[in-house]
DNA sequence: TCGCTTGCCGAAACCGGTTTCGGTGAAAAC
DNA sequence: GTTTTCACCGAAACCGGTTTCGGCAAGCGA
C-alpha cells in the first residue's frame, strides 16, 4: 500500500539530458556539440574543452541507441555461449562474465549474452544479434581450428576476438592462455619427481588447444629427455566417464603410466574413481596433473594437481580488447597471451612404484570396493 | 589470403528493409504502416492485413532500437548476478541463462547481463542500463526479504521478475520453486526410513527461501509427529566448510541426529569430508539429504540425495513472465510456482545406529586419516 | 438535402543523435 | 587595400521509427 504510493509520488520525472539540452545551455548548435564530443578536427580546441566541460557537470550521456541508429554502433558486446553438458568452460562461466562486464562497464559498453545448443543454432543467434544491433562484435570462447564462427563474421566484416588461437590467424585478434607451456611445465615437473612413463589425456581435437597442448606434452618430453610412445596418449576426452576410461585404458597397458597428464580438470576427476576401484592412491600409486583450476579439484581426494586459469582477466582482456577493434584498431596489434598458474596440491608425487610393480599390484587388489571405514557394522 | 579476398567480394551490402520501404511499395504513408503494425485501432482490418503480409514477406523487421528512442523500449531483458564466493547457483548459471535466453530470443528478445560485487554495485549497473535503455525490466535471482533491488525498481516503476519469493509482495510478479515442500519431503521421508533425530543446516537468513525451508522442516516434523528441537537446527550455512562446521557441532550433541537435511547441496558436501575424518559411512551411520541438484552431488561418495531444482525451466519462465510484465500486464497475474525433483541417490537410508551407539562410534574411530587402500606401501 | 459523426488514412512533427554542406570572419597572400 | 585561404561554426537533412493532428469521404439521422 504504501508502496504503491510511493510509486506514484516519489516517480522521478528525471528526463535525461539531451544533447539539445547541452547545446542550448551553450548557445552553440547542436552539430557542433555532436562534432566536438566525437572528436572532429573542425572544431576549435578552446570550444571542445568548453562544451565538454558543460556536457560533464550537465551529466550529458548520449543516448547510445540514437547514435546506432546512424552510426550502427550501441556500445555493445556479443557472447554466444555454445552449450555442451562436456563444456568444461562452465564452473568458470560466472568468473568469465565478470570479466567482461566489468572492462565493458570501465568503457560504458554493455554485454549481450545468447545461448545455444548447436553451431548452427550459434552462428543464427550471432545473425539475429547484428541484425538488431545488439552487438557491435563477438567474442568467440572454444575456438577451434577450423572455425565457422570466424569465417561468418570475417565474410561480414563485423569485429571479433578469439578466447583462444585458430588456423587461420588472419584478421583474427585473440587471448590465449598457452596450455601448451603448462603441458611442457607439467611433464617436466613429472620426470623431475622421477616418472619415465608419462600418460596425456588430450581433450577434443577439433579444439584448437588440443594440437597446442599435445605439442607441448611433446616438448616437455623432449626436455626432459623421454621417449615418445603413441601409446600413452588418448585423445577427445571431454567428460569424466572418458577420463576413467582414458585412465582403464592406460592402466591396462603392458607397462602402465606412474603419472597421468589431463587437459582438462574435469576429466582428471575421472581417474580418481577408476584409481579407488582398482585400489591405487592417488599422488602416491599414480601421480595425475591436470589444467584450469576447477573449484571440484579441491573437493578431490587429494586436491588435484592443476594448472589455475584466470578466467576473470581473460574476460576483461577480451572485453578491452573487442572494444579497440570495435573502435578500428587493427586485429594484428590485438593479440595477447597468458600464462596459467601452476598449483601443486598433492595429486602428483614421486613415484611410489615402477611401471611393473603398478601392474601386479593392480590385479592383486580387486574386489577393493569394500573399503569404506566401517564396513562390516550390521543394519 | 583467400579470406580476405572473400571478405572483400562477397561483403553483402544487404541494407535492412525499413518501414519506408514498405510504405512505398504499398504506396501508403509509413505512419499508416506504423500503426496498423502497432495494433492501432484506426487502421481498417483489411489494410492491416496487407501491411502484414507485405512486412512479412518483404522481411521487414523493425529496428528496435530505432523505436526504443520514441518508445524507450529496445526489447531486452536485463540481469545482473550479484556474485559471491559462497553463490551456490553459480553452477547452474549456464542453464539459467540457456533458459533466459532462450524464452527470450523465441520472442525476438535480448539478454543484457552484467555482474556486480556488492549489492550498492548492483544497484548501480541496474540504473546504468536502465540509463542507456539497455534493459526494459529485471530479472532479480536470489530474492531477499527486504530487498533493495525491488524498492529500487519499484519507485522508478521498472517491471520486473523475482526469482523467489519476497517479503512485501505487492506489485511483484515472481516464478519460484517450492523448497518449502521439499524440506518437508525430506523430512517426512527420512522418519519414514525410521529417523527421529534429524538435523537441518539452513542456508542464509537473509534471503527468503530460507525462511521457507525452515517452514517446510517444520512441518515435516509435525507430520511424522517428531518434537522439534532447536539445537538440531543451524542457520546461515553458506559453504562446504560451513556444512563441515555444522556437522561437527550436530554430531557433537550429546544426542546427535542420524540424519542431516541441509537446505544446499554445496553445503551438505562439507558433511562428507567430517564423515570421512570420523569414520562414519554417508548413508549408513549417517544419512544426508539436501537441495538443489547439483552436478557437484554426483561425484560425491555415496552420491548426494537431493531435489533437483530445474533452473533452466526456471529461467524459461522468467523470461516469458517479464516480457508480459514489461507489455503491461499485471504482476499479479504472474506468479507462478513449481516443484523440485525428488532423486534417491543413496546418501540417506535407514539410520544403522541409534543416536547413542553413533556418538561413541565417532570417538573410538579417530585416527581415522590412514584409510587409503594401500596405505603402508613403501617409497 | 443538409449537417454531423465516424472510420480511415496522410502529412508533419518528433525522438536524440550524426553528418553533409555552406557560410562567415579573420588572417594570410598579393 | 583587395583578394584568397582557412579555421570554425550553423543550418538542415538524415537515420528509422512513433505519434499527433487534421482532412476527407462515406454513413447516419433529421
Amino acid at each position: 500500500m504504501t508502496a504503491a504510493v510511493a510509486a506514484e509520488t516519489v516517480r522521478e520525472p528525471t528526463r535525461r539530458v539531451t544533447i539539445t539540452d547541452v547545446s542550448e545551455a551553450l548557445g552553440l548548435a547542436k552539430s557542433t556539440v555532436s562534432r566536438a564530443l566525437n572528436g572532429y578536427p573542425d572544431i576549435a580546441e578552446s570550444t571542445r574543452a568548453r562544451i565538454s566541460a558543460k556536457a560533464r557537470d550537465m551529466g550529458y550521456v548520449p543516448l547510445s541507441q540514437a547514435q546506432g541508429i546512424k552510426t550502427g554502433r550501441t556500445r555493445s558486446l556479443g557472447l554466444v555461449i555454445q552449450l555442451a553438458d562436456h563444456d568444461s568452460h562452465r564452473p568458470f562461466l560466472a568468473e568469465f562474465l565478470a570479466g567482461l562486464s566489468h572492462a565493458a562497464s570501465v568503457e560504458g559498453w554493455t554485454l549481450t549474452v545468447a545461448t545455444s545448443e548447436s553451431e548452427g543454432e550459434t552462428l543464427a543467434k550471432m545473425e539475429a544479434l547484428l541484425r538488431d544491433r545488439k552487438a557491435d562484435g563477438f567474442i568467440l570462447p572454444r575456438t577451434m581450428l577450423q572455425d565457422p564462427r570466424i569465417e561468418l563474421l570475417r565474410r561480414r566484416d563485423v569485429p571479433f576476438v578469439l578466447f583462444g588461437r585458430t588456423g587461420d590467424p588472419a584478421g583474427c585478434a585473440w587471448f590465449d592462455i598457452l596450455g601448451e607451456e603448462a603441458m611442457r611445465d607439467a611433464v617436466v615437473w613429472l620426470a623431475g619427481l622421477g616418472h619415465r612413463r608419462i600418460g596425456f589425456v588430450n581433450g577434443g581435437t577439433r579444439y584448437t588447444y588440443s594440437a597446442l597442448r599435445h605439442d607441448g606434452y611433446v616438448d616437455g618430453l623432449r626436455e626432459a629427455g623421454i621417449g615418445f610412445d603413441p601409446a600413452l596418449v588418448l585423445q577427445d576426452a571431454l567428460t569424466p566417464a572418458d577420463g576413467a576410461a582414458a585412465a582403464r585404458r592406460l592402466l591396462a597397458l603392458p607397462e602402465p603410466p606412474t603419472a597421468v597428464l589431463y587437459a582438462i580438470d574435469a576429466v582428471a576427476l575421472g581417474l580418481y574413481r577408476v584409481a579407488r576401484e582398482v585400489g591405487l592412491s592417488v599422488g602416491r600409486d599414480i601421480s595425475v596433473m591436470a589444467y584450469d583450476g576447477t573449484p571440484d579439484g579441491i573437493a578431490a581426494d587429494p586436491p588435484l594437481t592443476t594448472f589455475v586459469v584466470d578466467f576473470r582477466n581473460a574476460g576483461e582482456r577480451l572485453a578491452a580488447m573487442l572494444i579497440r577493434r570495435v573502435r578500428g584498431e587493427a586485429p594484428e596489434a590485438l593479440r595477447e597471451t597468458a600464462q596459467a598458474r601452476f598449483l601443486d596440491r598433492g595429486s602428483a608425487g614421486p613415484p611410489a612404484l615402477t611401471p611393473a610393480q603398478l601392474k601386479t599390484a593392480i590385479g592383486a587388489e580387486r574386489p577393493a570396493r569394500n573399503t569404506e571405514p566401517n564396513g562390516g557394522r550390521p543394519t
